[in-house]
DNA sequence: ACCTGAACACCGTTCAAGT
DNA sequence: ACCTGAACACCGTTCAAGT
């Protein structure tokens, strides 16, 4: 019979898990090719038979989780228009970045792109089409939603990041508009401070502004 | 006299200068500690007397190219309502990053904030507020524009990138939307195609389905 | 076919030492 | 006060060698 710690012999798939795996308990910085052999139990070196080089293994952890993506949206059901629909997948696409959460930085920096976002790409053109989008304002369309249509929107800053008791308050005289928002948004307004650092609610706020947006240019 | 070789002395401003400098040539990787040292004729070591450690030399640089921001904002003049004034703003921001490709990337990583970049914000706060704009709404399209506000969109993939012709056969079966929207806009469409890979006209398309949303939900 | 040890050329950073 | 040399603990990667 097999025991449990019987070697198992590496693979381009195991490195590529393990190195979501990774990412997922200890972050990007800690995907190192000697931490990620060290978690298989090999080498470092090793992991050059399998794949060719640190490059290849992050563009590969890219596709791992496009595909996890498109498994995603795959059981989205549609919607009574395109703009339902669209949102449906994005909102489905977003849950996947929500347990990768050092995923958007690194599809933010990968130059060549995964097959597997291309697919994405290529059904939300469709829906879209399928909407009554010619081609040319669906091209528009993608530049505007950028990240967004994959599901995230890279956060400079937190606008209610710097709670009002925090800001140093020399530097809160020379910033009275955004210490009145502040203020405001924390007392007056109970509803608005309970979505208040919800990021989800202000991804579907902002989401909501484009395709209300687009759907207005389509007719 | 003094000799054009005479030695300068180190400072924070002198290395934080030779560090966009160094990133304005040679990309963001090229800006190691080491590498900065030998540009201002000093040892590695000599830096941590004028900065802490590689972070606050990246959290400087930022300061400096949102000081250029805050310059080049200060110079645009305000337009017949707060939409064109804004508008104008996010565009003369967009100049400083289009002479320092490198710091998108930047700006989306820092976590702590430059206090140069809230002053920006605080201002387009109080044009907004001045606007019109409620302080809630206000929040919700700093999140809604998000690094637009500031001048870029990280764009995660050009839908133009791929020319039809490079796309292998077999990939483009399954991209039939995809390699439609090309074939499309490459060929029907003059007038597009001019703009085509025009990454400013797309941002400006974006930018302005945003505003234009806004607009309509302060009314 | 698959894995490894030793080695190379880089990093950021500390610390004691120089002027 | 300002700068440096030597050293440490890391990187990614090559290459010849092991099974």
């Amino acid at each position: 019979m097999a025991t449990p710690t019987e070697r198992i012999p590496l693979s381009r798939e195991r490195v590529l898990h393990a190195a979501v795996e990774l990412a997922d308990a200890h972050g990007l910085p800690a995907v190192t090719m000697r931490r990620l052999a060290e978690e298989l139990g090999a080498e470092a070196m090793s992991l050059y038979y399998h794949v060719a080089k640190k490059e290849d293994v992050l563009d590969g952890i890219v596709d791992v989780v496009a595909h996890e993506i498109n498994d995603a949206v795959a059981r989205v059901e549609p919607g009574a228009d395109w703009k339902q629909t669209v949102r449906r997948r994005i909102l489905a696409a977003r849950e996947v970045f929500l347990r990768h959460r050092w995923a958007p930085e690194l599809f933010a920096t990968r130059s060549s792109t995964s097959t597997a976002v291309l697919r994405y790409y290529d059904e939300l053109v469709g829906l879209m089409r399928a909407g009554g989008f010619s081609y040319d304002l669906v091209h528009h369309a993608l530049h505007a939603l950028g990240s967004r249509a994959l599901g995230f929107s890279q956060e400079l800053f937190d606008p209610g990041a710097g709670a009002s008791t925090d800001v140093p308050t020399e530097l809160a005289a020379q910033l009275p508009n955004l210490v009145g928002m502040l203020g405001e948004i924390a007392h007056d307004d109970p509803d608005s401070t309970l979505g208040w650092c919800d990021d989800q609610r202000e991804f579907e706020f902002g989401l909501d502004v484009i395709l209300d947006g687009l759907d207005r240019l389509r007719a």
